[in-house]
DNA sequence: TATTTAATTTGTCATTCGATAAATAAGGAA
DNA sequence: TTCCTTATTTATCGAATGACAAATTAAATA
């Protein structure tokens, strides 16, 4: 309205920041933004939430895409545990338990709106990172399981095959569709995250054992690779 | 280059179609248009596909956003199909056999690229028509297969308890995913449509009679509804 | 053919977008 | 204090956006 007096003291001060704080800060507001408002957002609504004008922006990242791509770095793959796939092959339990231990550990990291939202913007782009992530998820979870799965049923070890593949990732798609369905479309009816994942497990290894010993590798179509 | 001659027979001669023909076939360009490009798109662009001017869309829609809702309708109403409900419903055969049939006439209307990009473009922009298909899925789909499951089963009939409900939302989440990956991220390594959908329905049905079994609902918890 | 109706285009406006250049000001070094 | 570095803002450009009014033209009607 009128001009700042002496008495308004919530005059924020702008604070000066050093360029890797400020760098820093910027890359995370940036995938709350982006989150939330998909990347076709304005820089000058990012720069509003930051409390900096819009040019300021430019001065940390090239352009917007250069920025996009570190908010999907510091997504995919800095969250990203390595802890995850030793856990998987822990043979001293079993593998449901085992199972059940990562994908709760999994959906603490993954189940949330940011990360959620910024996947699926993604994907829609068709940026290949996507795909990058899903191989990850492909080579370091799914056939570890399913080797591990194998091993369990007291199956001889086989290569995995891609049928096999396939039907773990309807459970972990399963599992991760959840996710969506209570973070983006907010219409989930039981919270019971724990059970849900449990549930989806029980099915799994029943699944898998009835699929591997009805149509087993050995005598089935020989694998194209 | 220079002005048309009479020799340049490829003028378009631009037909002027009745108002109901053209905007069918504005409706069902945009369908295309803004399944691949995103709603963000510009108006400019759906009628440069369209060969027509940008001023003439706004004599057929007051605006781009009565046009998307447009879209939205022709994608989700229309394509529903009534013949799926009372097919769930037919115990003269087994119900794995009738899922089987569902899921492959289901995934035929949904596993199309524009199909799965208005539904995760609309589902990222928070319309509620998304949240209103699901509500669909789950009282017309999932609860009617559970209830069928406990006849199956030989269960004396109860009302669906929610982590039922979501035990089912896994396995057509799962089957739902498939297709994600196949026509969004372009990452299925199987084509084979058929075998995915049986593989997760004997899961399904291995894993829900399991789940019923062990904690039956009349000995489980009450129901909150 | 002449007239009328309505489908379509031309022209344009006010915003908003990503991006750049130049001006300002904060904070440390001398 | 004065100087210097650099973080930050101000001002602005050209292109793209949704929307509207008026002019044009194809096709139906008389």
């Amino acid at each position: 309205m009128s001009k700042p007096d002496a008495t308004q003291t919530e005059t924020p001060k702008r604070k000066r920041l050093p360029s890797s704080e400020r760098r820093q800060d910027f890359i995370n507001k940036a995938i709350e933004f982006f989150a939330e408002e998909g990347f076709e957002s304005s820089t000058r609504g990012l720069a509003k939430k930051l409390g900096v004008t819009q040019p300021l922006l430019y001065r940390y990242f090239p352009s917007k895409d250069d920025l996009i791509s570190e908010v999907y770095d510091a997504v995919y793959v800095n969250r990203w545990l390595p802890e995850w796939e030793p856990l998987l092959r822990d043979r001293a339990r079993p593998l449901s338990e085992r199972l059940n231990t990562f994908y709760n550990l999994y959906t603490d990291v993954i189940f949330n709106r940011e990360w959620m939202r910024i996947y699926l913007f993604s994907g829609l782009k068709g940026v290949d990172i996507n795909r990058r992530y899903m191989q990850l998820v492909r080579q370091r979870i799914l056939e570890p399981i399913l080797i591990e799965a194998r091993t369990e049923f007291g199956l001889p070890d086989e290569p995995t095959r891609d049928c096999e593949v396939e039907f773990a990732w309807v459970m972990h798609g399963g599992i991760f569709y959840y996710g969506v369905r209570d973070l983006i479309y907010d219409s989930v009816i039981s919270n019971d995250k724990e059970r849900v994942i449990s549930d989806a497990i029980v099915a799994f290894m029943a699944g898998l054992e009835i699929k591997l010993r009805r149509d087993p590798p050995s005598k089935g179509e020989p694998q194209t690779v």
